[in-house]
DNA sequence: CATTCGTGGGA
DNA sequence: TTCCCAAGAAT
């Protein structure tokens, strides 16, 4: 949340949850979450099941351990308090070059570019004449290309940042973009090119009968468990839940390996039982 | 560097 | 109904 009212931390755990996830979905379940465990201290002491189970519907649930491990870096190497640097932001965990520079940028006015998947695309096709950035991370180049549009003044490039981001999202989007009603038309250097399409175009994502799919039933499952207050799941009920159409015979074992490699759920040995961690 | 990591509302 | 996607990070 960008608002005046919202801690450092707060901000954070709000851009670290709206990675990719619809800000509706995020913005309920954060106003829950800043409720129950206001500060880093708070949330570094809470249960990892109850992380979970508090991220809901969010989606990459393993960004919820992030969150909580970013908590304890934060209590652990920062006294508690939110670092206001670029380099000791991008060490916590869960935070990228992106989120930091929002924190940075947004919530403090500070002159970072904000290069988001929305500003690239926007800044690639106006400056360069191309559809889409040649990387899936930004280039050194882009970074200073995009600082050096900035105006000087840190709040004003914060609201050119966002500006640009939002332009992205509602005209210069990914597939169809809005051309025809683009105000920066006559300056785009896509458009003088004859809006050429990329060779590569980004890969559309399947689900359906995927890992990630399988991955999200046990999650789901043991979320489920953990709210009701069951102490975890049988192994087997874990498989089963594991089993999902398109999904090859090994998925739901391989699946379930993998989740406890994440630390993303645990067996205990006595009970016989799978659960989210402690 | 390309790939992996969920979710459910709306087109 | 089926498909598409939404403020990235870690590896």
């Amino acid at each position: 949340m960008r608002a005046a009212d919202v801690s450092d931390w707060g901000t954070l755990v709000f851009e670290i949850m709206s990675q990719q996830t619809p800000i509706a979905r995020v913005q309920p379940i954060w106003l829950e979450w800043m409720e129950r465990w206001p500060t880093p201290a708070d949330v570094a002491a809470a249960s990892s099941a109850d992380i979970i189970v508090a991220w809901a519907n969010l989606g990459y649930p393993s960004r919820a351990l992030r969150v909580k491990a970013c908590a304890a870096a934060i209590v652990e190497k920062h006294d508690g308090e939110v670092p206001l640097s670029l380099k000791e932001l991008t060490l916590l965990p869960g935070v990228g070059t992106y989120t930091a520079s929002a924190l940075l940028a947004f919530r403090h006015g500070i002159r970072v570019p904000v290069l988001d998947t929305n500003v690239r695309r926007v800044l690639v096709r106006f400056l360069d004449g191309r559809e889409f950035p040649p990387h899936t991370t930004p280039s050194k180049a882009e970074t200073m290309r995009a600082d050096a549009i900035l105006p000087e003044d840190g709040h004003h490039a914060a609201e050119v940042s966002l500006s640009l981001m939002e332009f992205g999202a509602l005209v210069c989007t990914q597939l169809n973009p809005s051309c025809d009603e683009c105000t920066i038309h006559d300056n785009c250097a896509w458009a003088a090119a004859g809006f050429p399409k990329d060779e590569k175009r980004p890969t559309p994502q399947p689900y359906a009968g995927t890992d990630r799919q399988a991955r999200g039933r046990i999650m789901k499952a043991l979320r489920t468990a953990h709210f009701e207050g069951t102490d975890g799941l049988t192994k087997r009920k874990v498989l089963d839940a594991a089993r999902i159409d398109g999904g090859d015979r090994y998925q739901p074992t391989r699946v379930y390996r993998a989740l406890l490699k994440d630390g993303m759920i645990v067996y205990n040995e006595d009970t016989k039982r799978v659960s989210l961690p402690r």
